[in-house]
Formats: C-alpha cells, structure tokens, sequence
RNA sequence: CGGGGUGUAGCGCAGCCUGGUAGCGCAUCUGCUUUGGGAGCAGAGGGCCGGCGGUUCGAAUCCGUCCACCCCGACCA
C-alpha cells in the first residue's frame, strides 16, 4: 500500500479526552474515531488490526471443532422474555421498537438465541454435540464507557456456545475452548492468565476470566507469580484426545489465580509462598463458563436421549473481546515513540520509507523494493510521501510497524537501505538484495 | 446512577473574573529555501465561541435551561 493512496490520519499531539495509552496510540496513529461515547468508527488502520485478530480467533475456533455462523445484532424481546432476561437486563440492553409498535433489542449476547436455534434443529443426542461461534458486534449501554475500545458500548465480540447431552461431554467442550483461549492468546504475543472468576448461581468451578496484567485494568487480580512467565508454547495437544487435553486445563488451573470476586486472602496465603504471591490489575480478554441448562430449562431446548426419554441440553459459552484486544495488545505492547505491533496481529509487516521522494536514486531503489515485497506477498506500506525525514520516521515509530526500511540518499550512495526492527530498535544497514531476502523469508 | 469538570478553526489551547471589531500553536493551501528523527521564512484560507431563551445600546464573556463529552466512584466482554 502507497501511504500516498492510503487514509491514515496520524496526529502529533493527543486529542484530550484519552486518557489511557492504547487510546491515546489508537488516536494518534489514525486507527479509530469517537462517533459517540463508547462507540468509534475504525479507520483502515484499526481496522486491518482488528481482522488480524479476528482471523486468529476464527482459526483457533475452527481448529477446537466449532462451526462458524452468524446471529443477527437485533433481537426480538420476546424470545428474551422466555429466559426472563428481558426484565432482568435493566438499562443495559439497547431497547427498540420497529414500525409495527414490535418490542426488539440490540443484542448484549446471543444465549437466547442459540438456544432458540437448538430447540427448532436439534431433537435428538444424535445431533450433539452442538458447536457453534460466530463474531459479531455486541452493544451494551454502559452507564460509563471509557478508556475509547477497551470499554465501549459497541464491541466485537466472539461468542461460541456448546450444546450437550451431559456434563461430561460439557466438560470436555469447556476444555477445548480453554485450551483453544491458551493458544488464541499466545498467537497474538499475549500472556492471558486464566483465572477463576464468579460462575454465578450455576456455581463449581467451570468459568475462568482470561486475564492480560495491565496496570490499566479494570479487574483487580491475584495469582502466582509462576504465572508470569509461563509458556503456552508446546502444550496444545490433539484436540481429540481429551484426556490430554484435560490434562493441559489442569496444568494451567493448579495454580493460585483469581480475580477480586473470587479472592480469598487465607488460602491466597496459605497456598502461595510470600514471595510468588503477585498483585495487580489486569484486562479481561476472554471469558469461558459453563452454564449448564440455565438458558435451555426456560426455552426449551430438549432431546431425546439414547433411553427414549427428553433431556435437557447441557450448554456453555466462550467468549473474547475481539475489539477490545486491539487495545489490550497494544496496553502489552508500546514504548514511547508509539505502538509495537506483535508481527501476527501487526497492520502491515513492513514500513518502507523514501527519506527523499523525487531523488531518482532514492525513488528508483524503494519502488524496486516496494514491487518485489509485493510480489512476494508481503504486507508493505510505502511512505511515499513528500514529508520531512523526521515525520516520517516518527510517523513509523507511532503506528508500529514490525519492521522499517529506510532508503535514503545517503545510504543509496553507498548501495545499502537500513532495516530496523521496531521491538528492539536496532537497525542494520544492508544491501537492498539482502533485505529483501531478509524480511520475505 | 452519585460527585466533579469541559464545550471557542481539523487538533491542542488562551480570551470569560472586569460585556465593546475572536486570538495563539500545530495542521491545511501557495511560494522560496531545506531534506537521516515530527524544518525555516513569507503569505493565505478556515469560526452560528455546543443549542435555546433571557439581561443589555451591545453577550464567547453575565443569568437560566437543555444537550454533548471527559474524569473519580458504584456496575460490566
């Protein structure tokens, strides 16, 4: 992409109302608009982010055996009515009304309406388990939006639902999404520690918050300091073998970690030695639990069971905060000068700079370079601007490109580009040859 | 939903107390000079001073009211 062609509105001084860094970064680097409190459009640049991540989520879900599907964002209030959700909501929910005087709703979550697709297909064990996601935006009427996408009102959210027979298939569907959350996580440079959170009146211990450690979290956290530097690395086992893959939940659950709601000081204490014991704030990303008949009890979501009698499915829901983690990433992943794009998630992969457009040598050699990435597949945005060396490269420092390659005239003379990696800010000087083979492997 | 605050050019702000021709920086446009970390000089454009009502000869400024947004707390993916 030519930044001459390309709508990034990057600012140098930070529009007043952000507060946090993401927001501020988000702003500043043009990847996002306030339309409203809590409700942003997503500029080119936020909005290649976000379907990075997105993908990733899709393929893990994917990879766990769920299907991908799509419920709509209005709902109808009778079929919240049946769960008796839509009193219970309170000023939450987004209520609206159609031309016929109908009662709908935005929907804050899609329960209602996956068990309402269950109870019309699925009559019989035969068609469990049931295994379903999609992404989708979600609005939710906070009393008090902030900190821009971390907490909006509107958001992108992926919820995926598990239908069974029983328990224990449940369980082993609440699993694969803890295994697949693990994996999600870690993808996109993320440590997200699985916590214990409050399952409600369900109650037993199948809901885990997944938790990134930011001091500008919103949950108070408690956990073992072995959880900082753990590694998700190797320990993603065949989906299919669940006796592994319980195994991997229960390594990652023996250990003390638990949100405020969930806290216990005395066993906080007695579990962790002093020195481990690590208290902080943190951002919820993902949320799993099981919630068994809660929402399937009420509608009437039933099967025939292999005895010739009606039971009651057995449901859970999985969910990650697609457009906050655009903000969570970028809370991990920051210095000074901008954002620092983890490669997976990162808008382009490379930032190639013509420190001087209209010399030819300087134009000749980024515009080589710029046609071989593309032709090698690589996502490269060419600052083919007319701005100063200076603004321009603070330019690159600011929207956090993995990787930058400057050509300028000085280097030109003396036949190498500079290739710099934004993480660690070094930079090497190279022939334009040797870049090229550098960063396109 | 309680408490506090702010609305003036695209962005950041001054002016308001003490009423009298609406300003500064950045950005934008033109020209020249510059070109390896957010340039310099010269010029130009851009405003219903959040809305409505009031006081006054006269309101960005004083009064009332509504709206929007932000911050702190309580609540939430």
């Amino acid at each position: 992409m030519r930044l001459s062609r390309y709508f990034l509105p990057t600012l140098k001084d930070t529009p007043r109302e952000a507060e946090v860094v993401s927001h501020r970064l988000m702003l500043r680097a043009g990847m996002i608009q306030q339309a409203s409190a809590g409700i942003y459009s997503w500029l080119p640049l936020g909005f290649r982010v976000m379907k990075k991540i997105e993908q990733i989520v899709r393929e893990e879900q994917d990879a766990a055996g769920w299907n991908e599907m799509l419920m709509p964002t209005i709902q109808p209030a009778d079929l919240w009515r049946e769960s008796g959700r839509y009193d219970d909501y309170g000023k939450e929910m987004l209520r609206i009304t159609d031309r016929h005087d109908r009662d709908m709703l935005y929907g804050p979550t899609n329960e209602e309406l996956i068990t309402d697709i269950v109870r019309t297909h699925v009559r019989s064990y035969r068609n469990l388990p049931g295994r379903l996601y999609h992404i989708q935006w979600k609005f939710r009427d906070e009393v008090r939006p902030r900190f821009g996408v971390m907490r909006g009102r509107e958001f992108l959210m992926k919820d995926a639902y598990s239908i069974d027979l029983d328990f224990d298939t449940a369980r082993a569907a609440y699993n694969r999404q803890f295994v697949a959350y693990l994996k999600t996580f870690d993808r996109m440079g993320l440590k997200a520690i699985p916590m214990a959170a409050d399952s409600g009146p369900i109650g037993g211990d199948m809901s885990h918050e997944f938790i990134i450690l930011a001091d500008t979290g919103e949950s108070e956290v408690f956990c073992d300091r072995d959880f900082l530097d753990f590694d998700v690395g190797g320990s993603v086992p065949d989906y299919e073998d669940t006796g592994a893959v319980e195994g991997v939940v229960d390594y990652f659950t023996k250990l003390y970690a638990r949100t405020d709601e969930k806290h216990d000081e005395a066993t906080f204490e007695a579990e962790v030695p002093d020195i481990r014991r690590y208290r902080g704030r943190g951002i919820e990303v993902g949320h799993i639990f099981y919630f068994g008949t809660k929402y399937s009890e009420p509608l009437g979501a039933r099967v025939t069971g292999p005895d010739g009698k009606e039971a009651v499915v057995h449901m859970g829901s999985y969910g990650i905060g697609v457009s906050r983690l655009v903000a969570g990433i970028i809370e991990a992943s920051h210095d000074d000068a901008g954002i620092i794009w983890p490669e997976s998630v990162a808008p382009f992969k490379i930032g190639l700079v013509n420190l001087k457009v209209g010399d030819a040598d300087c134009d000749r050699v980024t515009e080589d370079l710029y046609a071989k990435f593309l032709q090698a597949g690589i996502e490269v945005l060419m600052d083919d601007s007319a701005e100063r060396p200076g603004a321009k490269l603070a330019g690159m420092d600011l929207i956090g490109l993995p990787w930058q390659v400057v050509v300028g005239p000085r280097g030109v003379a003396n036949g190498v580009v500079e290739v710099k990696n934004r993480k660690s800010g070094e930079r090497e000087e190279m022939a334009a040859e040797a870049a090229l083979a550098k960063l396109a492997a």
